[in-house]
DNA sequence: TGCAATGCCCAAAGCGCTTTCAATTCTGGT
DNA sequence: ACCAGAATTGAAAGCGCTTTGGGCATTGCA
């Protein structure tokens, strides 16, 4: 059924039959609703593909994941991100255009959007301090919001969470259980959020006079493996940490298994304090939060980025909107008095 | 940059730039290599919108991904298993449309994607025992492809492992390491791969003449703080389990911690076997695998999985594919012999 | 040389909507 | 009874592409 058919069904032309079912005010309420009831008793759907090429708007966001290095892997918090953004689309008629490419790949993804059309507007994850995809959609005229941010933060519309504040305050939280030897389990420091929380970290510790010892940090993609590894790593050495300061949840229990491997005890031994996006299979938060964490909810994220990123396509002109959110301080059981 | 004004500027009409383009025989290979030439000068691209409409075929394939229940729960395995199918795509030029919405609305989800027009075959994730959307995408005529299958999984096109002899297969290496009693912490049973995992570890205790104990056996939403909670409880009771069978690795982690916390080492006082989905985040493989594991990697299927599915739109009265999947047993440091 | 078969290209008709512009009918005010 | 203006409705022109149905040269064959 097509709008052609149902309109010789009820009488009336195409305009009237699309008037009606768009909400359009010059049309009698009588006929309004006849023709209501008539699209819904035939389950007529406007062909979606007729509609976009003829408001020449897709109604759709593109989202470009980009898989990274040599073990291809896909960051995991992106599910849970596009199911809070996946789900402010859809109550706003938006579709979601998934694109997983290989990093190199990414800059040929966008170009394709912009220059054919399928997308409205696109969604930027995972930010690099410098990131060459803000520039190239300026350049394309694309409506974009990043989730994050880069060094230069000013002509874009951003949401970030404060990570340099998350993981100063988690620092001076370990500093004032007594802890001196902090390690930083970092994710890759090229992405700028990974940049910020060692900053944070960093700013911290020279805020007590202590200086950041190199040895005590690593950064890399954050796999479990990544933290069993480093962790691993600086607890075989003399003088190893007592604390550690970890990137992600997952990382996190790579770090907490070397520990327990070594026969120490989370929160009398060691410390653990690891930032937490509150991913739904890893909920830290079951029987009490197992870890001490900086918490912020990647989902939340996720929802209020797609609402702002619908605003700007509504309104391309309007001013940059920027917004930082402040991550929660969680005290679990992962933490104690330095030994 | 559109079709005309390109046509105009070579002096011919849309028809045989169209042509030219998309790589039809009855133009000239002189004009055809001057048409490729002005469109890479001018970066045309055509605009998909209008490409569609003319064409009918939407070149996107739709998956519905719905999340469970009370805790609104993204299986993580969706990413790794998008990422697979996403570079088959790409590779023959199909968009991937992304809806991820609540349990009940997935029927809407496809009844629209179906009635719109705006994808041509759906992708069907994660089966029930009795699924209800088999039927659905049955009368509504759409191409799709299941990976995994239901009970009934005559009439239609899937993609699966062998779960039963999978799980028959690490039990029964449980059982000549000499365990007797033997958990199985399983994700919830109304999913199909759920219920045939529990067949094959029934089979193989029935067949050396052990009752499945039903005390043994659990079922839920696979969470870490599941397999944490499981594991504890039965660990706690009176002749508790020497080996635990588990379905996934992310639950397993939880089993793995509740056994250390109560001083027990993996592989010697008690065994864990866990599917691995391989999960590029979990690497289970890092440095000699951790867990022993039935293996099969989710990406590789979600690629093949794309092939089918594709072939099936280009050939909707194909012969139905059923493709079955053994997966490896892996033998890795969380299993010994019975204590 | 004549005629059918190719080869190459074009005009125009869709695809199924939205939207502009115009026409018609109804009002209310005079 | 007459007319401006509001209220409704329709015809038709796109949106930018693909594809059908020719048309005109050129070639191959008798």
């Amino acid at each position: 059924m097509n709008l052609r058919e149902l309109a010789a069904s009820l009488g009336l032309s195409q305009t009237t039959v699309s008037r009606a079912l768009n909400g359009y005010p010059e049309v009698s309420t009588e006929t309004r609703l006849r023709v209501e009831a008539a699209a819904r008793a035939a389950n007529y759907q406007p062909n979606s593909r007729a509609r976009r090429l003829a408001t020449g708007r897709a109604m759709t966001i593109g989202h470009v994941i980009t898989h990274t290095g040599e073990t291809e892997m896909v960051n995991p918090i992106f599910a849970d991100f596009l199911a809070g953004a996946g789900e402010v689309y859809a109550r706003e008629g938006y579709d979601l255009l998934l694109s997983i490419v290989h990093e190199g790949a990414a800059e040929r993804a966008y170009r394709q959007m912009a220059a054919n059309g399928s997308v409205d507007g696109v969604m930027v994850q995972g930010p690099r301090v410098e990131d060459p995809r803000i520039g190239l959609l300026q350049e394309l005229g694309l409506p974009f919001l990043v989730h994050g941010r880069t060094g230069e933060s000013g002509g874009y519309n951003w949401l970030d969470i404060a990570n340099l504040r998350a993981f100063r305050r988690a620092t001076e939280f370990l500093l004032d259980l007594g802890h001196r030897r902090i390690a930083l389990i970092n994710g890759q420091e090229a992405m700028d959020f990974a940049a910020r929380r060692r900053r944070g970290y960093e700013e911290a510790l020279r805020a007590r006079g202590i200086a950041p010892d190199p040895a005590l940090m690593s950064a890399d993609v954050m796999t479990e493996g990544y933290g069993h590894r480093a962790a691993a790593n600086l607890l075989d050495r003399g003088n190893a940490p007592t604390a550690f300061l970890v990137s992600s949840v997952i990382s996190a229990i790579g770090v907490r298994q070397a520990a327990i491997e070594r026969g120490l005890q989370l929160g009398r031994d060691i410390s653990i304090i690891t930032h937490d996006d509150v991913l739904s299979y890893l909920n830290n938060d079951a029987e009490g939060p197992a870890f001490t964490a900086t918490r912020s909810s990647i989902r939340a994220a996720g929802r209020r980025c797609a609402e702002i990123l619908i605003e700007r396509i509504k309104h391309p002109n309007a001013p940059f909107v920027h917004e930082l959110w402040e991550a929660e301080l969680m005290v679990g059981r992962s933490t104690g008095p330095a030994p």
